[in-house]
DNA sequence: TGACAATATTCGCATATTGTAATATTCTCA
DNA sequence: TGAGAATATTACAATATGCGAATATTGTCA
């Protein structure tokens, strides 16, 4: 029952990072579009700029997203391609 | 930012129940090889039963797995399409 | 039926996660 | 430099999760 093939460890850092409603739905729709600034993340998700910061934070912990500064804002983006493959065959 | 093709909750589900080494690992482990049952699951992971069939039954809640009865003993395989096509992602 | 093997459930406690509110930081531009 | 926009961080209460120990359930077979 051991698998020596897959890093459990760091699939595990991922899954927990997607396993939340507002954080699945910020990584999926990263993975479908261009890069989003946080502003319009909270627009559209309809949720208040502290808690989308929060998700952001600990999506880009679990290295599931990363951020970069455009001037004034951040752009975040997926480009682990660990995730990307999973957030692919979700249907 | 809404992403109405496909369905949040039960994948946040799906990653809850994964985001745990140990339900990864059997998971995973599942979903290459045959079906296993628990007495074997415990020896090969090192892990008490009771922990076992308190991971499987999470496991299972979240449709990751199933169980069926082959007289003394419960053997559990993925059957979920969604979660083998995930599984099969990870590398 | 009784003993035993295989598996599941419950309980209590420690720890982790979540959401809200308040505040801090970083950058732009006049 | 100062105001304001964009984003991050902290603190705290409420809730959820994880684990070990004890116990319960289910099935087999003599």
């Amino acid at each position: 029952m051991k698998s020596q093939n897959i890093d459990i460890e760091q699939y595990t850092a991922i899954f927990k990072a997607l396993a939340h409603p507002t954080r699945l739905t910020i990584a999926y729709n990263l993975m479908l579009k261009p890069e989003c600034n946080v502003s319009r993340m909270c627009e559209c998700l309809n949720i208040p700029q502290p808690t989308v910061s929060q998700h952001l934070s600990i999506l880009k912990n679990a290295d599931v997203i990363t951020g970069s500064r455009h001037g004034n804002q951040i752009c975040y983006k997926v480009e682990n391609l660990k995730v990307i493959a999973i957030l692919k065959q979700l249907s």
